[in-house]
DNA sequence: GATGAGATGTGACCAACATCACTGAACACC
DNA sequence: GGTGTTCAGTGATGTTGGTCACATCTCATC
């Protein structure tokens, strides 16, 4: 494998020379499955890279409940927030199958923001876009119920995958436990809305995928209340 | 009254030289209680810089409910995000009290941002901290129940206004339902969990303030759940 | 004071959901 | 083919807190 930082979407502004140099003075390393790359209460400052696999920004309460932000993918990053704040990190980073990461300390990368207003500008966009799906997840857990929260969560989870406009197949079914942690509720209550949608015939489970069956109405279930 | 920027903290790396040019470039204006600088759904792109008076920043839900995201104070801004990214608004803006505002353009906001790069960090800086904040939020309504958000919120309050170390005296009293639309819970919510705060001399309510009595217990009772 | 507009305090009621506790599937690996 | 593990489905039960419906209270204003 060739390590290269030529896929990182917020680098993508760079030179094929620039990104050389930076690439050089990353660190890589390969993680395993579930392993923790950043913790929630850690010191570090460095950025990270993802060139492969996929990881899960998480969050865990007292209790020991889990809370997804975002699952991010290869040519995203994280640790955004305290290289440029320096404050502590604001959640954890767990992996999810394997995946190759490049870390960069925080000092460098600020040069680089510095030196390439474009980066700078791709780097407030990305923030901004932080900013509002935090904004419209307030919103969801303070007026829509368990429930809908579950709705909403599969209707997205359609759209990425929408065949035509009518249906679409996701593939693979998603874990219920996931979109639990993801919605913030409990893996009955997802339970129980899938067997109820699937009851109305708005989805279907096959052996490999979840097929909706009735995006419209699913639609509809959500906007009459989120408007 | 003398229309100046000097005091927007966004702005406070320019020299005055600099500052006067941008102060030409704004429009500047006079709003009333109660009015809506920005409409969520508005198509605007402009940035705001608060020089006087108290501003909101709200949402409204289908079903007329309100939630409060944010207050803030002469010297801030808000807006940043249409203006950096360009898509629609993200919340709505009404004035409390009497504020006078000035605008900029997107275009020229963007300009001062590439021209500065410090100005560019500290913008991401404010970023950061919004997604942080928002972050703590999530956390709070995935995790905490409504009785322990407002106490949350009183303590928060609390700790603004702290005295000594043990207790506070938060003035003007809060009115509940603006800490039920902070917090997501109903006016009512808040009332019994200040009175019950109040039977426990946790806080009490005198004439013109509210008095915690008890910072250490009333953080303890926050703390034993959120961690 | 009289009148009215906000803001509060509290009881009664009920729906939504979290929790607990199992039973079953599905699938990998010896 | 057994055995362990992870995931899914579902009933029973209890709590939380939202909703409705009033009764006050506090001020400002005429």
């Amino acid at each position: 494998m060739t390590d290269s930082l030529a896929g990182i979407q917020l680098l993508s502004e760079l030179t094929d020379e620039e990104i050389k140099i930076v690439q050089k003075s990353c660190s890589w390393k390969t993680y395993g499955a579930g392993e923790q790359i950043i913790d929630q209460h850690s010191e570090s400052q460095d950025i990270y890279f993802i060139v492969d696999g996929a990881v899960r920004v998480v969050n865990y309460s007292l209790s020991g409940r889990e809370i997804t932000f975002q699952d991010l993918e290869p040519g995203g990053h994280f640790g955004e927030l305290a290289a440029i704040d320096g404050l502590p990190r604001s959640a954890s980073i767990m992996v999810m199958g394997e995946a190759r990461i490049a870390s960069l300390p925080a000092k460098q990368f600020k040069n680089i923001i510095i030196e390439n207003p474009n980066i700078a500008l791709k780097l407030m966009k990305h923030l901004a876009k932080l900013v509002r799906t935090s904004t419209t997840r307030i919103m969801d857990l303070s007026t829509l119920g368990a429930n809908n929260r579950v709705h909403a969560d599969v209707l997205a989870l359609a759209r990425k995958f929408t065949t035509d406009d009518l249906t679409a197949e996701i593939k693979p079914i998603p874990v219920h436990s996931d979109v639990a942690s993801r919605v913030s509720t409990t893996r009955e209550t997802v339970a129980r809305v899938m067997s109820d949608l699937a009851r109305k015939k708005i989805v279907e489970r096959t052996k490999t995928s979840l097929l909706v069956k009735d995006l419209e109405r699913l639609e509809s279930m959500v906007e009459d209340v989120r408007g």
